[in-house]
DNA sequence: AATGAATGAGTATTCATTCAT
DNA sequence: CATGAATGAATACTCATTCAT
């Protein structure tokens, strides 16, 4: 049944979440799905597959959140891509758990692994940010000397290390009022910190 | 002799870069330091141990970069950040591919380790920054109304994403002009890719 | 199984008896099962728990040797012990092999293990012994000056020790008539050495 | 010198009879003896020549409990004998803890070690006491039926675990009159307990 | 004689993966 | 489809011993 596989990809995804990839057992994410052990290779070939699975199934999710319409103006764009992925962490804390947990980390990388996730991924959100700055550029909001390109990169990046922060307080502690957070993010982004 | 701690250092940060911590056996890190492994247990306790004092070491080594003179106004101060820290990451890019490793990690935590420094090395980062966008504001670059608190860990994460940028452009090839970026970022940090 | 795991304390037993503790390496106890290491680890956490439980389980079995039905008179009692006791050392040679191995110890103790079960079938066996020489007080064979629990105490270190020295002399080849001894032992705890 | 040689010694005894013989690292005694590491070296080939200097030793002085004088009648020859090795043990605890420990052992045994000495005392001890139990026949408090060499072990057997008694009562708070139990064995031993 | 830094062989234990039922 | 007993390769760590100083 492809429910249990569901079951199972769920649960992988809650303990790298807690524990990271080896820190969880096999065991483990049978015990949580409530299967026997093997009955995980009966669905997955190893312990990265289920991994590079988890992945992709985030990170398909995850793409959502840049797929903004042509129609909106830049501050608007900003704010929806923004706004999408508050909520979406909101959702899916675990994902963004795994993601912030770092440095001990291993190098092994597999097809459908990370990398190749984390890419596409990154591709398709730099590239969508990119057509918000052009919007940006013909409104008159933002210059015509920048490079689309890099600013692209560095609103997305600004916009994922402002994730993690929301995911490091919900977790750590960490004081943070998510919603002035949200918009100053966005008013940052949008230039309405500076001075005219 | 304090001699050969240091080298095991080296070499563990090194192979802690490359392969990450679970993949790096003690046997290599002794191999690549040029002793037998009994050796490492003779300056270290554990692995663990290893991996904590690397990180020590090396986020004692990155607090220095924001340590900004006063007298600077506030674009210079942004740009001698950027400029610190751009300069850092070529000189230690071994420790970056570290921290950009990411995902298939371990959350062990140990006392001296990863989040404490993390943590001091973040504080020493937004304090540091906080007073520099209160320069901003001070002369009249920025609006009274943000919250310095919260753009303040904006830019350092905006910062700090760069220079992972920056490693993974070195590492995997990507395509990026390291100095264009740079100013790009400067720019944007400092409110000049918005028109007036 | 639990087949597979009396199978791997039996083997235990013996190679403890052979080779002691610390020679035993748990790879000898899989080989000599006919499992693999791992399966070990499935039976028993631990080396120490497989000690402890081949020490459980055969101190459980020799205190069955102080079961003596009470309405046997003292003489009858002694020599019911005392021959329990050397027919036990035939059929369980191993473990009194492992008793007798003293010195090159640890004093690693575990719950359940050594102490514990030492105890508890030195506490059965004097007071089953304390109960015999009160039968033989009562039946005017013993003075009723003694103390019935020292003399308990010493009645069983007499056939514990003289146990050991059966063990050794079949494994050394010290020359001792198992039966002439035997019948010494008693004669001499039923007061048959001593002129009237 | 010899006396670091003996310094050594002494820390050992007492190491060994604390942990045991595996559980005591030579580092331990080197830091007991107030020496380096090294120095141990000097002196003893090997951790298991400290262990077997330490057995020689002891039982050496251990034998010179057996040493009766020939003109003492059966009784105080047996009571010499007990009042030598209990006042022996007060005075030697730590070796008796060594013996005492037992099971967890190896089964090692070198030249000068633990076999030889014990075999030689045992043969020393048996030996004085047949003479004893000789004396006995003659006196005409002992049968002339028995066995001399039997009743010599038995007798001799009865005497150690005796002592094992005190030490464990010593160490694990058992409760035991030293001396009233002293005065049961010399009077059990002399046929003492029992009736006419 | 004394030191203690360096060594590396040796071992308990873990856990992903398999496969007979 | 599902199970879970069995496997054995892989690895962190220990400690007796050596030897240059």
């Amino acid at each position: 049944m492809e429910q249990t596989k569901e079951r199972i990809i769920k649960s992988a995804i809650k303990l790298f979440a807690d524990k990271g990839f080896h820190e969880t057992k096999v065991e483990d994410i049978a015990l949580e799905s409530g299967v026997a052990k093997g009955t995980v290779y009966l669905y997955f070939k190893s312990k990265e597959e289920i991994m590079d699975t988890c992945l992709e199934f985030i990170f398909s999710e995850a793409s959502k959140n840049y797929e903004i319409p042509d129609e909106l103006n830049f501050s608007d764009s900003i704010r929806m891509v923004v706004e999408k992925n508050f909520k979406f962490v909101d959702e899916n804390i675990d994902f963004y758990r795994m993601l912030s947990k770092g440095i001990y980390s291993t190098s092994k990388d597999t097809k459908m692994g990370r990398r190749y996730c984390e890419r596409k991924l990154f591709e398709k959100a730099t590239s969508s940010m990119e057509k918000i700055i052009l919007k940006g550029i013909n409104e008159g909001k933002i210059k015509k000397e920048v490079s689309p390109k890099y600013l692209a990169v560095t609103f997305i990046n600004t916009i994922i290390s402002s994730l993690i922060m929301v995911v490091n307080s919900k977790i750590k502690g960490f004081e943070l009022n998510e919603n002035e957070y949200k918009e100053e993010i966005i008013n940052f982004l949008t230039g309405g910190i500076y001075e005219k």
